[in-house]
DNA sequence: ATTAGCACTCGACGATGATGAGTGCTAACG
DNA sequence: CGTTAGCACTCATCATCGTCGAGTGCTAAT
């Protein structure tokens, strides 16, 4: 059997109108629906037909058909090539505020969040090349170091280190020589144990200060391991009956506050390492706690190879359309934010 | 009518099994569950008279009988002069990782939500001392000046700035010292419009950086306005189903994420400033959407005055005891991190 | 090929009644 | 006089049952 143009329109109507409702959708309903003059009748004969291709099915006999998962993936991908629909109105909201990169990232979650009324996800850039670029030792104190780490992508990082006495003006200045010269540039893979101890044996007694100072530039580079995720939205799913049953919203609730959870999704989105909007239906998703979700995502570049994922979490019945355009631009609003930074 | 010996033993004993079971409580059970040897009926004729003195109300009648608000914060009292429990085996859990600061309060509040069983919440210390402790500022490369600013408590910022030019080492050095030797040990409050202008006066060409880095001194401590609220166990509130209607546990989850929402508690706790546990009942909470919760929370103090808060929150029903212990041990861990952490 | 018609299925809903936990009151008891 | 047994009463809960209606599949007519 064939999917017709007929037996396509139909579907799209059932889909379309389930999205709408969230109650099953019945032949008369359609029959009314769509501008083909159809009775219920026919409709049902094609119904029967479409659930025997597998795109919809019956949550029990004498109820109408909702879509299955392979009925939502025909419709999100019929519906990605078909239109480039855009979502004007969040443009500027996002660069109105020059703050601190985790609030622009938090606040891109919420806007995502109250523009679709979905749950939303932001991660915090990662950044791919980690090279140092400056490093630098200052005086705090008679008994305090402060030691600045600055890596590639003005990823930042203080450490205070507590020295026994007071170092002078020029040990403090040899001692960043001594560093800079000899770190600037370098990657984690690079700092091996010969160069630690080279520079140990420069420094003589200073040797704790530099095994300190190349800790901290360890957890500096390291850092994106554990790395920073905002939520937003979480409470939308209790709008959404199918997955505010207690067991259900549990376990997302749970998901987003063990924001570990979401790093599969991460690891997917970034695996194939392109620029394509995803989206995973139901059983499809990497988590399984989210198999009555779907999930869409995104990856964005912060420049100088530092990526991010943008993602948004909902019911199956989701507004693929609206997600979708959402999704984009926030992702292009973020894609470009490093150019406008550099101004 | 007097709260006699009788009266309390029977109140408590309410209490303790409404505790338990999440059940109203009946007179039969309490016949058995204590050790009075009175019959049903007796117990009926206390009750009658407890729910007129206000400590225990009738979810309708012929239900048994539940705790009034009044009738917890009765149980509370008399329970936190009785005993000072000790929950040991938290005690070395925290001290284990000497990670940095927001790792720490991370795991605190873990630590409590997986101890207890409901939802936590731990803010990082605010500085009530905002005085300026270090300023430095370091040429990055010739397009870019990092300035590092340390306040009281090493509370730590570092802004990037653009400049048109290089400077040279010379002219980094000087405004070096003409910061540090103007801005050191000052306040917020003392740094005004007057000083700022002299000092860029006497920057000269050099006026727009200085103006960078004071409002990133700004901009660092006030910081504390949005402060860093780290919570845990949020989905615990499913566990209690009194809870976890979807209405009430709708608006939890969100208070929890809306992170702003709970700084009330916060206020409400810091004002007294005194070094207390504080048990809010129902209608006491601070916080209108956690009428049906009660909270528990207490100050930590980390040393150079700053100090911040810990808290948990579960249903009206929670287990007191265990929670005022819970509270107790993470609060002397906390109290006790600063010095150690000198070591 | 389409449609009208019809018998059939099945979940949702409301009414109904039984069950049982729990109460308040009264009268008897030690 | 405090305590208790007993009893009538209340009320939430739960299972049962019939009704209703949305929706289906099939068949026969168009």
């Amino acid at each position: 059997m064939e999917l017709d143009e007929r037996k396509t329109v139909i579907l799209k109507a059932i889909i379309k109108n389930y999205l709408e409702t969230g109650e099953p959708v019945g032949s008369r309903t359609i029959s009314k629906y769509t501008d083909l003059n159809l009775s219920s009748a026919t409709i049902r004969n094609e119904m029967a037909d479409l659930e025997e291709l597998g795109f919809i099915v019956q949550p029990h006999t004498s109820a109408g058909r909702i879509p299955s998962d392979k009925g939502y993936r025909f419709y999100v991908d019929s519906m990605m090539q078909e239109h480039e629909k855009e979502v004007e109105q969040l443009k500027d909201v996002l660069l109105e505020r020059e703050e601190k990169l985790d609030h622009m990232l938090k606040q891109a979650a919420k806007l995502m969040a109250v523009n679709t009324n979905y749950a939303t996800m932001v991660t915090a850039p990662r950044n791919s090349r980690n090279t140092i670029k400056f490093l630098q030792l200052s005086r705090m104190d008679d008994a305090h170091i402060l030691a600045v780490i600055v890596i590639e992508g003005n990823v930042i990082k203080n450490t205070v280190i507590d020295v026994e006495e007071a170092l002078n003006d020029e040990t403090m200045l040899k001692l960043n020589i001594l560093l800079n010269t000899h770190l600037n540039g370098l990657s984690a893979e690079e700092i091996n144990l010969g160069l630690i101890s080279s520079l140990k044996q420069q420094a003589g007694m200073y040797g704790p200060i530099i095994a300190e100072v190349i800790d901290a530039v360890a957890e500096t580079i390291k850092e994106d391991e554990d790395l920073e995720i905002y939520t937003s939205g979480t409470n939308n799913i209790f709008k959404y009956p199918e997955l505010s049953d207690n067991q259900k919203a549990s376990d997302l609730i749970n998901a987003f506050e063990e924001k570990q959870l979401l790093t599969q999704l991460i690891d997917d989105t970034n695996e194939e390492g392109s620029d394509e909007i995803k989206v995973y239906i139901g059983e499809e998703s990497p988590i399984q706690t989210m198999k009555d979700c779907s999930i869409v995502t995104a990856n964005y570049e912060f420049g100088d190879g530092m990526r991010g994922m943008i993602g948004i979490i909902g019911p199956k019945r989701m507004d693929y359309d609206k997600v979708v355009g959402t999704i984009k631009t926030i992702k292009s609003q973020l894609d470009t934010m490093y150019r406008k930074d550099e101004k």
